[in-house]
DNA sequence: TATGCTAGGTGTACGGCGTACACTTTGTCA
DNA sequence: TGACAAAGTGTACGCCGTACACCTAGCATA
């Protein structure tokens, strides 16, 4: 009581990397990734803008930070299970981290140095490839083939989860009829495979990443038995 | 001579959507895309920046139609090819694009709806797998699980093309080491390899993207045929 | 020839951004 | 008590996209 560290006045909690992290992390959930400013993560703390660079040399810094934040939240490799459920298993958690936080992939893009965590996810991801019998080649090349499907996303071309209202996007279809027949046939095909699909969307994104993910794993399988 | 339309005084062309998509794209060639501003585009011109709004709505729009013009330097698709060797050779030509432009496939990502251009190489790219025999269903799926690399890029996680000096890469292996035994063993088996590869970097990233595709296009061509 | 419309270009301004730099405040220990 | 460092503040700068009012030149019509 004499020290005056008592921890009896809230004394409106200090500003520390971690809360950036976290408030940066929030404010992302809430608003959006363009809400992340210097400025806004500064509000959400009560406090000025420039107090943040007592903590963090920049806004990249913060990035970067985020990003291990996430990588974090991904489940730890399952033990006693074969190099290819465990490698499965384990993409499938970082991709259900991903879909929480839906702004993360753009985030992750546009980082250019991967950070200890990442590295760590990565060292790890590697040793289950070799666990599994690949060589040391064959696992370089499917890392780089697997490319960010390890963290759970594919780079669609571009966002169908735009919300337009169905009258209209019929109307395009018509439109596109003539100039683009494939396009047109897929649309039509699409649509009406996936009337029962979750949310009445165009695909189901879960079902097109595991295609992916498995049509790519069974193959470097097949390269790794031809050796 | 009497009307005044003479095109004799060359009177300083105007601008049009067309000049200003060029500019965009000469301006990220020469500065990165970070140089493309709706301010250094009028500057380019000659005009003031908000000359330009008198021919596009916003800077989106003109985003838009620069992944217009970079998809329409792509090659048209050979004809009297088998559906694979077409379809292979056709997304090397997209690849090369997007190599003359680095900055392309930030752009690309950053859309979210398609334009003309864009839809009729994805309709023609739909019609090369129709024809090599892909029902509907199929053709859907692999057009997900190629993803960007339709258009010739792949999203990897970070991007190695920082120039670090070797000094400092080595340290930092060294220091990897024990935390990160198998990136240390990766790294120190691609180094080896690749003394001979142009450019002396680490990874020959033409080979990489062949050896992914061709992963991809071998499964796909295997599920046809189980079928 | 005079009138007025229109397309294209201008100037100013606003609110946002990241952050440099100089400052005050606060808490700790000698 | 006084010094020092760490944490937080305030002001300012140069960027960004773009709303809005204005001006100007060229043209068709009366």
């Amino acid at each position: 009581m004499a020290t005056g560290i008592d921890s009896k006045a809230p004394q409106r909690e200090s500003v520390t990397r971690e809360r950036i992290l976290r408030a940066a992390v929030d404010l992302a959930d809430r608003d959006g990734i363009q809400a992340v400013s210097m400025r806004k993560i500064a509000h959400e703390l009560g406090v000025v803008p420039m107090a943040l660079y007592k903590h963090v040399s920049n806004k990249d810094e913060i990035l970067d930070g985020v990003v291990e934040v996430l990588v974090g939240e991904i489940d730890p490799p399952a033990t006693r299970s074969d190099w290819k459920t465990a490698f499965r298993e384990r993409i499938l958690s970082a991709r259900r981290v991903l879909l929480r936080h839906p702004w993360a992939s753009r985030v992750i893009e546009s980082r250019t140095q991967p950070g200890p965590a990442l590295l760590a996810y990565m060292d790890s991801m590697l040793g289950l490839f070799r666990s599994g019998g690949f060589s040391m080649d064959l696992t370089h090349h499917a890392m780089h083939a697997l490319g960010s499907r390890v963290l759970g996303f594919s780079q669609e071309l571009f966002d169908d989860n735009a919300d337009v209202d169905p009258e209209v996007e019929a109307e395009m279809y018509r439109a596109m009829g003539a100039a683009f027949p494939n396009i047109l046939e897929l649309a039509s095909t699409v649509l009406h495979d996936d009337s029962t699909v979750v949310g009445g969307r165009g695909c189901d994104d879960q079902f097109e990443f595991e295609f992916a993910l498995d049509l790519m794993l069974d193959g470097l399988e097949r390269l790794r038995d031809r050796a």
